[in-house]
DNA sequence: TTTTAAATGCAACGCAGTTGCATTTACATC
DNA sequence: GATGTAAATGCAACTGCGTTGCATTTAAAA
């Protein structure tokens, strides 16, 4: 049961059981993928809980470090859940023009660019590609 | 003159020759390097023109493809003139967090992601590092 | 059970960017 | 050079995503 994970991931990282948490939590977790605050706050529904609050939490999970948030070129958000134990983005994103729906590529690291001088000093890289995703591109042209 | 470039670079785009968009290309042309709208209508001071316009103009400028968008994490979109030929983001960009600026690193291109299962269509890549670059990390700690 | 810091709801706000529409202007044509 | 027209501009209002302030509620430690 997929509420067990939840309350869990809440409790090891000293976040307070709230219904609200819990519930954003489990919509994280089912989805599998990178959710707007507007896709989780639709998915919520009628247990509906304000939408600054679904900020707020979002907020903690990111700051708490289970949570990362993506990028869009459209000027919102996503959330998604990190399994990937280091902090912030460790993968690319692959963004599907045709369903829309954003994946985290978590098989792959980031490619390095070897060649950049060493007086860079990198902190974080994010990598994110679009196109046509795996789904989309087999069924149907 | 950068003058006579910015006339040309119009020109050659089939764009109307106006007094704002040439003062906003010039001022892309002289920066070499990403700007906001916000950088550019305090550059553009006095001559004051429309911050509306301003945001017309940069989107004819990335229509007629001689001016590409960076995307920057604060939902704040920066704008370069684009030398390099091809259409869109063809190289990664930095993020300076020490003075704030972006770079382009025109000299790399974008790494692929070689494994990445052949039923994905890529259309486009993004890639973005942050850190304290190259200059910054020279002077002072 | 009591206590208290943290979480919540609600209303107002901030800010980058967009849209509608009337007016002006670049530039092609005569 | 004068004329016509589509494109560019200015201005005001609007959108959408996210944030902030503050009074109230609540999880969980004591
Ligand atoms: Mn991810
Ligand atoms: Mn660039
Ligand atoms: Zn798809
Ligand atoms: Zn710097």
């Amino acid at each position: 049961m997929s509420d067990q994970l939840a309350a869990e991931i809440l409790k090891e990282h000293s976040l307070k059981q709230t219904a609200g948490r819990l519930a954003i939590l489990l919509v994280l977790i089912k989805a599998g993928k990178p959710l707007s605050h507007k896709d989780i706050c639709s998915v919520l529904g009628d247990h509906f809980y304000d939408p600054v609050s679904v900020y707020r939490s979002l907020d903690s999970f990111v700051e708490a470090g289970f949570v990362h948030r993506v990028e869009d070129d459209n000027r919102t958000r996503l959330f998604a859940l990190c399994t990937c134990e280091k902090s912030s983005h460790c993968h690319p994103h692959f963004f599907c023009r045709r369903c829309g729906k954003c994946e985290c590529l978590k098989k792959f690291d980031i490619p390095a660019i070897s060649e950049l001088q060493q007086d860079y000093i990198v902190e974080e890289q994010r990598y994110y590609l679009k196109g046509v995703c795996s789904c989309c591109s087999k069924s149907g042209s």
